[in-house]
DNA sequence: ATGCCTTATTTCATAAGA
């Protein structure tokens, strides 16, 4: 089986080269991220074309997530148990007196970060952690939130499925070889201790990390900010990941990241992981 | 070479990304 993630940052705008990219590349399993795509307006049609059945989960203009597969798509989970939504902070003081005419802001509905689908006997969650945008803030609390419920989750459908694949854009550099230069994260998000313990927490429930092998370079990035020529200079991060249960990960023969979908004249900020299992 | 931000929308400006 040939499994794949990939924050395509919409697939709107990806769509061409995401149809070329698998018709190329031939993946069984894929977990897109950032789709940016209501779930009823997902292009079905088109990777039906190429042999794929769709589960996507899609809430308007931000997020999004979906699973691709050509081994059948069941036990479709959008979103997870627990999963909690952004809250925005009160203003002022007088908001809380208003709570119980606004019941979104107590409960927020969660926004579209999680799909799970069993794909050919395997357990797959397509995942899309929120960004934090600066350590301290309500975003980086409701990131850390986030994390804590998926935990809880996983373990929980852990229980009875020692088949699973966590696959997406975590948001989080495990580690500071996993950026190109640790000192210019100092203060910022995807850093943090915080955040590598919620990366770590997962990992403590059995879910290894399937590193891929990068195509150039030493180090496996998987994402290059679109300004100042990063993925010229090969000025990366690693933050999506394949985290899988010891049943799937002794059985990956090989991963790598495919850069070569980050290059050319419109692509995705991300490059796909592409990991074949035995 | 790989080439110097991109996306969707409440669009000609803004919010968000990481």
């Amino acid at each position: 089986m040939r499994l794949a993630t990939w924050n395509v940052n919409s697939i709107g705008a990806r769509l061409p080269r995401l149809l070329d990219w698998l018709a190329t590349t031939k993946p069984d399993v894929v977990c897109l991220q950032e789709t940016k795509c209501p779930a009823d307006r997902f292009p079905v049609a088109e990777v039906g074309e190429l042999g794929y059945t769709a589960a996507a989960h899609g809430d308007g203009r931000w997020n999004g997530v979906a699973i691709l597969s050509k081994v059948g798509v069941e036990q479709v989970s959008k979103g997870f148990p627990g999963e909690p939504g952004f809250a925005v902070p009160p203003a002022e003081p007088t908001l809380l007196d208003d709570m119980d005419e606004a019941p979104e802001l107590r409960m927020p509905r969660p926004e579209a970060r999680a799909i799970g689908a069993t794909c050919g006997g395997l357990r797959v969650w397509s995942l899309y952690a929120p960004n934090g945008r600066t350590p301290g803030s309500p975003h980086y609390a409701y990131k850390l939130d986030w994390f804590a419920a998926l935990r809880t989750a996983l373990a929980d459908e852990l229980r009875r499925e020692p088949r699973m694949v966590a696959c997406g854009d975590f948001n989080v550099a495990p580690a500071d070889v996993d950026v190109w230069d640790p000192a210019a994260f100092i203060g910022s998000t995807h850093v943090t201790p915080a955040e590598r313990q919620a990366l770590a927490k997962l990992r403590g429930l059995g879910l290894h990390d399937v590193v891929p092998t990068p195509m150039k370079g030493p180090h496996p990035f998987t994402y290059w900010d679109y300004r100042a020529g990063m993925f010229h200079q090969n000025k990366g991060m690693r933050i999506d990941l394949v985290y899988a249960t010891a049943a799937v990960a002794d059985r990956v023969h090989a991963a790598y990241v495919d850069r070569d979908a980050r290059k050319g004249k419109g692509p995705s900020d991300h490059a796909p992981i592409v990991a074949d299992l035995d």
